[in-house]
RNA sequence: GCCGGAGUGGCGAAAUUGGUAUACGCACCAGACUCAAAAUCUGGCGAGGUCACACUCAUGUCGGUUCGAGUCCGACCUCCGGCACCA
């Protein structure tokens, strides 16, 4: 340890030692407890930005923590190399995917052991190695034998900057979750994944996991499943067998029902229509409207509702009433049936198109009136029908208009008329949900080939297990439109059929990179196996992730997919749990003023207002750049960048490293001097006492992850070193027991935030034989952390008038009889009544006076 | 429009979950060291008020519960985020 604290020399000194002696590795037998701390994989773009510094920092702490609390910690790293940013620079620059993806991987590798991040090294994977999406054929070849993988043609997003489909999840929001571009529709052949079939246990397992996960995020996968319950009602249509069948939520309100709206694709339409005189005009009414939205360029903003009157008339079977089909494009034909009752008067887009299209409004619900003439205990709803008219009721209320079902309650009404339509036979509950299945063909190279070979004798032919991996070629031509590069290369696209040995085609079709990282947490428990994607034995080991540490932007992307790949999983008899991730943390955004201006953004190169991770480790150092990021503010939120608030940082461990080298020597060469707390300085027992406070507090900070007031802790235990003026050559016995127990327990404690400057520390304080990561976490002494002596504040009706001395032994009739001689509170109290005096032990009297 | 979350000094933020509001840090001010500056160290730092106390007012606004409210309840305002015809 030299007298000046030298980041650069240190930091260097110790990843040597890190990486020599394989520090971080650890080994399934190990019997310690285990913990698995994890942190979503990056993109391999070339470098890291403080986002990923933010991330990954957090991510280490943990790690530190439980390590240290005694763990055997799991703490693995890998690359999500495939995707777009690859296969762009192929089609920009000429460069060769792989070449390019694992130059990028080299750089960022090295970014992460200059943070000095404690990674097991020895269980990177990389999504892009035909090792590692070799098995991401292989789920794929389970899901099609099982049906959960099936191609069909369908309208995809399509982000036409990046000339790319996307998964619904990828263009939430009508916009690519990439580049943010406005999505369009296009009509393509593409291979999808069965997560609807999930979408009852996606939804109902959230509750397995509601105690660990932010609340935001549950919120978002909620409403993404969408799960709704209601009725589905099936209408007869005259003059034909066939039913129309409708869903709704509000079946209470059928008596209002005034048409039957189907949508353009309605499957029935064309058979129904059968020799109407109106087919042509339907006909080119649903194609006009496929045709404006293939050609729609912002999915962003609302069609106006249209529709066409077919002719065709529909049976209500609660009270016979015909009533017309209309053709319409609100009605979608991708959620619950493609068809509904329009019951204007209570929905809000029915009422719109009976306004436009002139369709009957017919009140059947009013507004409840809470009528109290029985003496104000009963209440007994009554009926205000003098609704509003001009606008749709969609409240709960009173039936009205409603035949016998007049007079009940919507909330009864819906379950009794649904029980009701279940026993006459034309209907009976129904959940739908608003989730889509998974789209994942990409028309891309750079991703793991579906494993499917086209024949012209046997049809779809999957790629048998055997004759895995489905290799990408080494060389394509990027175009960046239309097909996939795959397609124009021969060699890979003709093969011979697995079935029949005749001449077939192969899918040229790559998946979605987000089924790479559905699974990878999995395969670092067992990253080298090459008979099968992970061995079931090791997973029952580290998984579920016990703290997961990422993004929020990924809500409905990568952790509805994750969870949904676990449930498929476990179907395959590979797990034995539903949910992967007992605890996720979702950290904020760091943000950095545009320069000119007074917002305030997402740190980006576009914007000019990125601060490069490496320039911050040469000026500051790691461990002060990690000290800062987690300091300024909780993980949850938005983090604004501040140059001179990571020069606090260097402050602060500087002050630490300068007390720890003048006292290093006499705390090394002075024997184990102990002395009895109640003999020592007042000045001892204070150092001592801030020492087993800051003990408890940061660790129970850690446990929850509040970083930032854990570091503000550390901070105030240096202060209270500091207080310490003694020399250290000449300090008493005592005052160097202090000084060794407060020092070492602030060196352990650092160490999750600032490894290098810790292990210095620790080496320089005694600990040459054993590296920081072997050190127990101090312990708490209750007793030595417990105040001698309290401030006491004492109040007169509620406001602070004075504060009285007190021990946590003075009992309330002395505290009640100091507070009440206190001078400053007689003035208070003086010629008064005093009423009561509220005594809260070791915290506050308070003299209610009158 | 619907659904979430949040409003505390000049700034990032604390507050043991109803008990001394503003810990810790940044910025700023003053002093020490220095020929000087930087660095470092010491002290100050919510607003009003006072020579200094005292005292008064302050956690988005208004009201309520309570001996006592940043924290609980009601109404409102503002900002941020999510969703997009889901029947």
């Amino acid at each position: 340890m030299n007298e000046k604290y030298f980041p650069e020399v240190i930091e260097k000194k110790w990843q040597q030692v890190w990486e020599e002696t394989r520090a971080f590795e650890v080994t399934d037998n190990d019997p310690r407890p285990k913990f698995y701390c994890l942190e979503m994989l990056p993109y391999p773009s070339g470098f890291l930005h403080m986002g990923h510094v933010r991330n990954y920092s957090i991510g280490d702490a943990v790690a530190w923590f439980k390590r240290l609390r005694g763990f055997n910690v799991l703490h693995p790293i890998g690359w999500d190399s495939f995707g777009q940013p690859a296969e762009q620079a192929a089609i920009k620059r000429g460069v060769n995917p792989r070449d390019w993806t694992e130059e990028n991987i080299a750089l960022m590798r090295g970014q992460f052991k200059r943070l000095g991040i404690s990674y097991d090294w020895s269980r990177e994977i990389a999504a892009h190695r035909p090792d590692y999406y070799k098995w991401d054929q292989w789920f794929f070849l389970q899901m099609f034998e099982r049906g959960l993988a099936y191609k069909r043609q369908s309208a995809v997003n399509w982000c036409p900057r990046e000339e790319t489909v996307l998964s619904n999840e990828q263009s939430s929001g009508g916009v690519c979750w990439r580049c943010g571009t406005a999505v369009i529709k296009k009509d393509i052949n593409q291979w999808f994944l069965r997560i609807t079939e999930y979408a009852e246990q996606l939804a109902a397992d959230l509750t397995e996991i509601e105690a660990g996960w932010p609340e935001k995020v549950l919120k978002r996968q909620r409403d993404w499943v969408g799960r709704s319950e209601g009725a589905y009602i099936d209408f007869a249509v005259q003059g034909h067998d066939e039913k129309i069948r409708i869903f709704t939520t509000r079946v209470d309100t059928i008596f209002g029902a005034t048409a039957i709206v189907i949508a353009t694709e309605h499957p029935l339409l064309e058979k129904l229509l059968e020799g109407s005189s109106l087919k042509e005009d339907v006909k080119r009414f649903a194609e006009g409207i496929k045709a404006a939205r293939a050609a729609r360029s912002d999915l962003t903003i609302e069609e106006e509702k249209v529709g066409i009157n077919t002719g065709i008339l529909a049976v209500n079977p609660f009270n016979g009433e015909t009533l017309p089909v209309w053709v319409a494009n609100y009605v979608l034909m991708d959620y619950g049936s493609g068809a509904v009752m329009s019951v204007p008067a209570h929905d809000e887009r029915d009422f719109e198109f009976a306004t436009k299209y002139t369709l009957p409004i017919r009140q059947v619900i009013a507004r409840i009136t809470h009528d109290q003439t029985g003496g104000g205990a009963d209440v007994v709803p009554g009926q205000d029908q003098s609704v509003d008219m001009r606008e749709a009721f969609t409240d709960y209320g009173v039936l009205v208009n409603s035949g016998d079902w007049s007079g009940k309650l919507s909330r009864d009404a819906i379950v009794e008329m649904t029980r009701y339509a279940e026993e006459k036979g034309f209907g009976g509950g129904a959940v739908t949900y608003r989730l889509r299945d998974w789209g994942i063909s990409r028309q891309r190279f750079w991703g793991a080939p579906v494993p499917i070979v086209y024949c012209q004798a046997c049809g779809t032919v999957p790629v048998p297990e055997k004759d895995l991996p489905v290799t990408l070629p080494e060389r394509a031509q990027f175009s960046g439109a239309g097909e996939s590069p795959l397609a124009g290369v021969p060699e890979f696209v003709n093969t011979s059929c697995p079935q029949c040995g005749g001449p077939a085609k192969r899918e040229t079709d790559t998946m979605d990179t987000f089924v790479d990282s559905s699974w990878y947490f999995f395969r670092y428990c067992d990253p080298r196996n090459d008979s099968a994607p992970f061995d079931p034995k090791k997973i029952a080991k580290w998984i579920p992730v016990d703290q997961y540490i990422g993004g929020d932007s990924h809500a409905v992307m990568h952790l509805i997919y994750t969870r949904f790949w676990t449930k498929m999983m476990r179907d395959l008899g590979l797990v034995s749990f539903a949910e992967p991730v007992k605890k996720l943390m979702t950290q904020g955004m760091v943000t950095n003023r545009v320069e000119g201006t007074d917002e305030w953004k997402a740190m980006s190169k576009s914007l000019g207002n990125g601060v490069d991770p490496d320039e911050m480790i040469a000026a500051y150092g790691a461990d002060a750049a990690r000290l800062f990021i987690l300091f300024a503010a909780p993980v949850e939120n938005e983090l604004r960048w501040s140059e001179s608030g990571i020069e606090g940082g260097v402050r602060f461990l500087r002050r630490v490293w300068t007390m720890v080298w003048r006292w290093q020597e006499r705390l090394l060469s002075a024997g184990d001097e102990s002395m009895p707390f109640d003999q020592a300085s007042e000045e001892v027992r204070s150092l001592r006492r801030k020492t087993h406070q800051t003990i408890a507090r940061v660790t129970a900070d850690f446990e929850k992850l509040d970083l930032n007031t854990n570091v503000a802790a550390l901070m105030e235990l240096s202060n209270a070193l500091g207080e310490i003026k003694a020399d250290p050559a000449t300090a008493s016995p005592g005052e160097v027991a202090a000084m060794r127990e407060a020092m070492h327990a602030l060196v352990v404690m650092l160490a999750p935030m600032a490894p290098h400057v810790a292990e210095e520390m620790w080496e320089a304080l005694g600990h040459e034989g054993g590296l920081l990561k072997g050190a127990k976490w101090p312990q708490e002494d209750a007793e030595l952390a417990r105040k001698e002596e309290l401030e006491i504040p004492v109040q007169v009706n509620g406001k602070l008038r004075s504060r009285i001395m007190a021990t946590p032994e003075t009992s309330d009739e002395e505290l009640r009889a100091a507070a009440l001689a206190d001078e400053k509170v007689r003035s208070f109290t003086e010629g008064r009544e005093i009423v009561k005096v509220i005594i809260i032990p070791q915290r506050l009297v308070n003299i209610v006076v009158k």
